[in-house]
This record gives C-alpha cells, structure tokens and sequence, in this order.
DNA sequence: TAGTGGTCTAGACCACCCG
DNA sequence: GGGTGGTCTAGACCACTAA
C-alpha cells in the first residue's frame, strides 16, 4: 500500500528519457538555448550515452532538437510552414514560385522510378534541373527536374552552351512554361537524404527528408517529374485553401 | 597504381552496408522473403550488430524492410498510396470516405496546438471522435477528430447515452455534417507515434508517422481539426488532380 | 587544441512469437 | 523452449567546430 507504485508495465527508459527531457524542454528552456552535452546529460540522468542517444534522435526526429557535431545540442525552433501546394497550377519557374534555378544537366541515366513515370524509352535523353528553395535564411529543400529532352527540343543547344550554371537551369524552365499544362498531381513520403542533398540541407547524409513526387501533365501525358526533398525536421508541409502560417506545430507524441 | 584504390572518403560503415543490402534486395529478394537473422548479417558482413542494424533501420524508415520483433525482417512490399487531398470537399464522414468510425468520448484536456487552432477557451469542451483507416487488410492510420462542443451541440446527449462506441462516433459526425463546410487545410510533418496510436498501427511507439492535421473551416472559424497519424513505413501520402495510384514508389537513397 | 556529436564494438538481457 | 528483434551497457576512436 505505502510502497512505490510498480512497474507493471516497464516502458524503456529511452523512452521515459524522451517524455522527461521534453517536458523539460517545454518549461525549462528556450529556443536555441543549448543542452548540456551528451555524456554529461547521460551521467545525470544515470543511463549509458547510447540509450541517451536514442531519446535525443527522437527528439530531433520530432523537430524539438538540433544537433551539430563539434557545437552541440540546441532547442529547435517550432518548424516553419511550408506551401507545397499548387496556389496556381503553374510550370514550375513560373513567376511566385520559391525555387532559385542552381542548375541544369543532360543525362540519360535518371531513377528507374522517374523512368517509369516519364515513360522513358531506355538511354533516352533527358534535362535535369537542379533548383533549391530557401526559406527564413535556410536551405529548406532540393530539387530535381526531370524533363524528357524531347519535351523541351530547343533546350539542347543552349544547355550544352556555355552560360553559367542558373542560366542553363532557366533555359530549360523557359521552354517547359510555352507548353499547355493539363494538370499535376502530388505524392509525399518519408525518405533519407542522398549525399548530395544532405550537403545541400545541411544535414548528415541519411537524415530524414519528406519527398514530394510532382508529376506534371501537358500533351496527354507525364511532361515531367519533380522529385522535391524537404528537411523532415525543419519543414512542416502545407497544402489546401488557406495558406495562412499560423506557425503552429502539431506533433504525434 | 596496382593497388586497391583508398578509401579518400571512408564512409561510415552502416552506410556502405546499407547500399550493399539495398542492391541485394533488388536483385536477390523478392516482397516478403525472409532475410538472414541480425546476428547471422552481421557475422557475414564482419560488423557488430550495432551497425548492421542502423543499417536495416533506415532501409526500414525507406519502406525497404519490414521487422518484427519475434518473427524476423522480410522484404516489404512498394509503399501503398494513400489519397489524402479532399476528392470532394468534404466534411468527415461523408459518403465515400475511406475511414471507420471507432468510438467518440467528450474531453475537456487536448493537445496544446489543437486548442491553439481550435481558439478554444481554457476547458472548453470538445468532442474527439477516434477513426481507423485500413487498405488492403492492413491498418495504414489513425485519426483524432476534435470538434468543439459548441458546434454540435446536440451530441452530447447521444455520445452520454449507452450506445455502442461506433454508434456515437456517428452521431458527432452526422451533426457536423449538417453544417456548411467553408473550405479546409492540410499540413503534413513528421512524428513518432504515441502508444496507442503504435498499438493500432499494429507498430512499436515512437515508429516513424506522417502527421496530417486537417483544419474544416465553417460559420467563418476552424471547427474542427483532424490529426490523422499515417504509418510512415509503408505509406505514400497522394494528393491532387490525378488520384489514379500507379503503384510507383520513388525514394530519396 | 579542447570539446562536441557521430560511429563502432562486444558483449548482455529482455519481450515477443511460434511450433 | 528456441529463435527473433528490441533495449542497454561501458567503453573506444573519429570527424568536425570554434576558440
């Protein structure tokens, strides 16, 4: 009777970790204040660092925490709203849009996935444009344009030329905007970070991202495919009528 | 010039592993066979468990894999997509939506954002109707619709009365629909699942969940938010003009 | 150069599923 | 009861950042 309640059912202690140190962060702490390190936090709360650890990926899963190797642990701020949704049906590059064109390549190796979304034949030809989108000073997401070079016929030439990199990129989206666009469609999901994107995020490779598949229709069918990848922890994704950001964060914990 | 070329570069081991085992499942797995045990894998790749299992976590995070604790991991198959988008502008409920009425209970206690978008006043009651969504035999998500009780004020009444839990969740969803629905919002992130929403998902807690917070819009106010909490691992979330699901998954590895 | 988070090891024990 | 994945430990070393 007067004993400590049991634990009936022993949840782990990374996870019990998890709700303390977030209900400290609700009361304790403020946006971008920093954390004591990891074996200092491991030493207080008596558990081995890994078991830390996995508390605090958790938490940066959430998007309540930011880790930097070699700085340290800091409070995230609550994570910023971002419009995915066509507020017109347009191409992309269209005026309004949030992208900034980086660059754009001819290739004729993309992934089986686009392939089949674009109905490539094999080895056939395709642009690739790489554009990168910024919200608040950071780098929120990147993009690859995928284009069948025989959409876009007149593209070739001033890609292959030599104009700086963006150049080529708008090149490419100029084109694309003269023909009629039917309609797209939006598909998200949860993925990891390729090399090139975390270095562009700003995150290790592997973390977690949102991928946003666009497909874009002109001419009866799949004109092209946009594989769009936003920082999981970051980025909330909006879509719908009211594209107000209320900047309120929902989370499932 | 001979040799073996360094490693100018060395990846992190899991990493190299990771794309050694993504190869193999393309080319010598099929969807649902089993994989060799963790211990065996690690063994046969000359690395603790550890590491060999960061690596089977993130091609699990990537739909890749499936484990179970107990049974073993085996191949997934291609992530189910999922319409999200309103086909119709609608409220839930309606004819011809995809979920299933679970239960309504009153509260006066909900998440700090909900009330934030709700404008409730401090413990102001509201109504959480709890709905499961299932496709092809497997539960793919779980819903918590809050509703505050002014806008239905006459299911108080049937959700106190000794009806069946589906029964009542009906009722607060027939004298929603009575109202004009304004317009509505969606917002996609990431999160981890809580406890009971891991149990229905047939998941542990905090497995990896895309958290889709629905705002209906009526009599010029928020008057009601859904939370509905999407297995990440095997869903791809659809929204836009072209629902037709091609069964494509495209991935960011 | 000191301090941080990231990777890795070689164990141990536990919770769960199934025959 | 035997085998699976899940949790946890107590170390070690590495990569990166900033003073």
């Amino acid at each position: 009777m007067g004993t400590t309640q049991l634990e009936t059912v022993p949840e782990p202690k990374y996870w019990h970790l998890k709700t303390v140190l977030s209900e400290a962060l609700d009361s304790e702490f403020s946006v971008g204040e920093i954390l004591p390190n990891e074996r200092e936090l491991a030493a207080r709360f008596g558990v081995a660092r890994a078991t830390l650890r996995q508390a605090l990926e958790q938490l940066e899963l959430e998007g309540r925490l930011q880790r930097r190797r070699g700085v340290g642990t800091t409070v995230a701020p609550p994570r910023v709203g971002v419009a995915v949704d066509p507020a017109h049906h347009t191409w992309p590059g269209a005026p309004g849009d949030d992208w900034q064109p980086v660059d754009a390549v001819a290739s004729r190796n993309v992934p089986a996935a686009v392939a089949r979304l674009l109905e490539l034949t094999p080895g056939e030809q395709v642009h690739v444009v790489h554009r990168s989108r910024v919200t608040h000073g950071q780098p929120v997401a990147a993009e690859q344009l995928y284009v069948p070079a025989r959409c876009v016929p007149e593209a070739e030439a001033a890609v292959g030329a030599a104009v700086d990199a963006p150049a080529r990129a708008r090149t490419v989206l100029r084109e694309l905007q003269q023909l009629e666009l039917e309609g797209q469609d939006r598909a998200v999901e949860l993925g990891s970070a390729r090399a090139d994107d975390a270095k562009e995020l700003d995150r290790l490779p592997g973390a977690p991202v949102l991928v946003v598949t666009t497909r874009y229709f002109a001419g009866g069918r799949t004109a092209a495919v946009a594989l769009s990848t936003y920082r999981a922890d970051t980025c909330r994704l909006t879509f719908g009528d009211n594209e107000t950001d209320t900047g309120v964060t929902v989370l499932a914990s």
